[in-house]
DNA sequence: ACCACTACCTGAAGGC
DNA sequence: TGCCTTCAGGTAGTGG
């Protein structure tokens, strides 16, 4: 589910909720999610000040007083919902318990984190301080930061025989992309996934840069895309679903030519695009 | 080293 | 109504 642009909206909704102030109590409901909770994951997080929240590709990272810091990915289908927030005057109750909640945060301020995940793809891990966790440790550059340029990208496209869609959902290429990103910013581009990494031009990877820079920039703004599980904090939809251009829009005409988009399977995973706007 | 594929898990949607 | 299949935003691990 959650690609950078979902993680980065999340993140920045848990800011109020969460940044400066004290756990005053963690339930766990599970032994752990994809892998199991660290050793007293509870019994750590109680008391623990938050002291920032942070994004790494699609974790958030919670940095604590005591010297660890929170880590969690949202997998699949995870949510982070706030609930309890005081906002002037009005004061939101806490809505009744959902299946799937697996880790509810009480704040002192009374807010209530709560993190929800059906399939239960998602993790949370404590590690010390810092960025030191085996997860993170083989990441790519962020697409947004300053080391994700074109003589990077050229670089490490360079001689793969796997085709650019997969290249690009490769984590340790460039991290946060995903599915729906990977096949928007390439239909922006015009450049056909079907097309072997190593076989772009210098001037394509020039141009696919910026271009996904742009994208996630506008998703981030739109609060994510909403498919089925994604909510930002609050419980609202994310809205840049409705400004795919080819994700999801098999059968549907290109809106730049008209043609049908077509979806195929590429390492496991839907690829859309239009055939031809992005013919190799 | 590289690459394709499986597995993990639940739930929604579509076909019959 | 219900059963069965397929698909879904991710990614570690396996085996060719």
């Amino acid at each position: 589910m959650p690609e950078l642009p979902e993680v980065e909206t999340v993140r920045r909704g848990l800011e109020p909720a969460m940044t400066g102030h004290v756990i005053t109590q963690a339930d766990v409901n599970r032994e752990g999610l994809r892998w199991p909770f660290p050793p007293d994951m509870a019994a750590r997080l109680t008391g623990a000040r938050v002291l920032g929240l942070r994004r790494r590709s699609k974790y958030i990272l919670a940095d604590l007083d005591r010297g660890e810091t929170l880590l969690i990915h949202l997998g699949m289908s995870g949510r982070m919902l706030v609930s309890g927030l005081q906002i002037g005057h009005f004061h939101h109750d806490h809505p009744a318990p959902e299946k799937h909640d697996h880790v509810v945060l009480t704040m002192e301020t009374g807010a209530r984190i709560t993190f929800n995940d059906a399939r239960r793809f998602g993790a949370m891990d404590l590690m010390p301080a810092g960025d030191n966790h085996p997860l993170l440790a083989a990441l790519g550059p962020e697409p947004l930061g300053n080391m994700f340029d074109a003589d990077y990208l050229a670089a490490r496209l360079k001689g793969r025989n796997t085709p650019v869609k997969s290249a690009l959902l490769d984590q340790r290429i460039v991290s946060g992309l995903g599915n729906i990103y990977v096949c928007e910013a390439l239909f922006r581009t015009r450049i056909d996934p079907r097309r072997l990494a190593g076989s772009l031009t210098a001037a394509e990877v020039a141009h696919l840069v910026p271009v996904i820079r742009t994208v996630l920039e506008e998703a981030i703004t739109a609060g994510g895309s909403s498919l089925r599980d994604y909510r930002q904090v609050g419980g609202e939809l994310g809205y840049f679903q409705h400004s795919f251009r080819v994700y999801g829009r098999e059968g549907l005409p290109c809106p730049e030519c008209g043609a049908n988009i077509r979806r195929i399977a590429q390492s496991g995973r839907s690829t859309f695009f239009c055939p031809s706007c992005q013919s190799a």
